[in-house]
DNA sequence: ACTTTAAGTTAGGAGCTCTCACTTTGACAA
DNA sequence: TTGTCAAAGTGAGAGCTCCTAACTTAAAGT
């Protein structure tokens, strides 16, 4: 019962009248398809043909499409999180390798994920509201600040802590925007990720 | 006669039966309720509506609601692009100043029309295939160049210029997006954005 | 086994994009 | 000045979307 009630859970698609677990399956396909189609061009009934439900059942599990949107963009929220802690592995506190990694790591999540990237930070309207999908931003940027407070020899979060962490972000993210979009991307000509990150720390976590 | 023709050209709404110049008139009705209502949200049963026509009409003008869309994403452009050249007023060619300058006008375009900066690099799908957009967005982008060339004491686009450059840009690109989010913005805490852009300059020129 | 209820279904309203066939009217030539 | 034509409007409607309402199925607990 319990076994084949998981394997019901991991599959996208329904077997019978009920599908196991829609809820998870609606989620990954509106992935699927943010992926595919870019976060504009994204239908919940499109969704609900890769799960292989009525285009009325997503309302059973969320109130409306943007519900279910939102309920996508956390877990890609904490997929960034979990990808970005565990890049920090084995790399020394208080050196800017940490700070590179991150960056390298907040990078390579826009790369492999630009449709998500896109539909969390940029500016769609619905999703900019919901408060979890905030409070997951500052937990994330949370972490920055800690290790950029380690590379300055802080033990807390001051001022100048946060004004570099933003900036140090500021960048990040804008070199993600431009480095998802191939229109973008070759305007900076040939350059080498990683030997900008390195230079960027070096630069910013001077003085 | 042509009295009268520029007059109605610039009126939003027409007055008689014919509008007088409805593709202005469309584009900047677009324009308003993409501020309004945010790049999604926006439908052109809107736009006619302020345009006072019917739904059928913008396919005189545009193709479809793509086209209208670039168009005004074209204008948007523009109006940075002008914009940005006009902050180098005054300012003595090869300093700083003209870099920030370049700088805080970017980030002030996104902040003043948060919508139009969205559409044009949030990665909305449609527009981002747009070859003329595409070229207006290098020919801004060769500003910057010429400037960080004369900064760096270079007469051409070396590769190291355009290194220097495509990060300056990522950084005030990522700052712009941080800056028109309140719900990022307030993670930098308090600062001076004049501030953080001449140490920005300072430091990335440097060397 | 029976009941309850969560989780599906079909049907349909309202709004959107876009097309088609039609109408209006401004511009230009005779 | 008048007649014609083409540009630029119109209403009607097809096909899509999101979402609701009322109905049906079947899983779970007593």
């Amino acid at each position: 019962m319990k076994n084949a009630e998981k394997i019901k859970s991991s599959a996208l698609r329904k077997s019978g009248y009920h599908h196991g677990d829609l809820r998870a399956g609606l989620i990954e396909a509106t992935r699927q398809l943010v992926e595919e189609k870019g976060p504009d061009g994204f239908s919940v009934t499109d969704a609900c043909r890769l799960a292989g439900v009525s285009t009325a059942a997503p309302y059973k599990h969320f109130k409306d499409k943007s519900e279910m949107i939102v309920a996508m963009a956390m877990q890609g929220m904490e997929r960034h999180r979990d990808m970005m802690l565990a890049s920090l592995e084995g790399i020394a506190v208080g050196t800017p390798g940490r700070i590179t990694a991150l960056g390298r790591q907040y990078i390579d999540f826009a790369l492999n994920e630009p449709g998500v990237f896109r539909l969390n930070f940029g500016g769609f309207t619905d999703c900019l509201d919901d408060p979890a999908l905030v409070a997951a931003g500052e937990g994330t940027f949370a972490i920055v600040l800690g290790e950029v407070a380690a590379c300055l020899g802080e033990s807390q979060v001051t001022e100048e802590v946060r004004r570099r962490g933003f900036m140090l972000w500021g960048f990040v993210h804008g070199l993600s925007f431009l480095m998802a979009d191939p229109k973008h991307v070759r305007l900076g000509g040939e350059f080498d990720l990683d030997h900008i990150l390195d230079d960027l720390a070096v630069r910013m976590l001077a003085n």
